[in-house]
DNA sequence: GACACGTGCAACCGTTTGGTTGCATAATGT
DNA sequence: ACATTATGCAACCAAACGGTTGCACGTGTC
């Protein structure tokens, strides 16, 4: 089953774990520990998050460190980017409707 | 039950119906023709849309125009912010790290 | 070697999702 | 008035999701 990006940042549980791991990496126990669900519920969402190539594994003796691929987040703003140009434009317009009050004095 | 924005954009279907709507208006009709399923799957997609305020309705007669509400996708956007100052910082090490490699000669 | 620790995987389970079909309702055209 | 069109809603269904528990496997520690 192929999972992509947006699929993979629907999940609350997932998109705070994300948050954990991008400012340092992490082992699974320890980010299970900010959570109230079992350690192996975590390991799911990690497993979801590899798949997509969102976190990245380094093992170290018998721990593994999750660290965020940052990356692969950019993917999301490349998406964005197409909307981003509607909101700017739309600011822009506003921009210009100020300008034309201000000309005719309203 | 309680949708959020990212829920709603994780379904491909959902994400092509915004990319539709984002053009110009459009009834649903008009958007399921832009589809193989059926009319009242895109009616329920686009009631999820309507639910978080990812779009919005504008009755004409009896048809209904749904449009892009694109504030909602700028809200995608202040939550990619945090991670945005991630891959500039990395992109600007990136640069420090030519620099170095430069003036090293390697 | 024996044991605890850290982790992933499989099996199971209730809920949600995305789709279908059928029907009700309101606006339009004749 | 009557048929047609545009739409939403309810009921149903298979598949996927997110969680649990139990277990297996590799790695350190004694």
């Amino acid at each position: 089953m192929k999972r992509d990006v947006f699929q993979a940042i629907a999940d609350p549980t997932r998109r705070a774990i994300i948050a954990l791991v991008a400012i340092q990496a992490m082992t699974p126990n320890a980010i299970a520990a900010h959570f109230d669900t079992s350690r192996q519920a975590v390991s799911k969402h990690l497993r979801i998050l590899t798949e997509c190539e969102l976190v990245q594994q380094e093992q170290r003796g018998r721990e593994i460190y999750y660290s965020l691929e940052i990356h692969k987040m950019k993917e999301i703003d490349d998406w964005l980017e197409q909307y981003r140009k509607i909101w700017e434009k739309r600011f822009d317009q506003l921009g210009e409707l100020l300008e034309v009050m201000k000309e005719k004095k309203v």
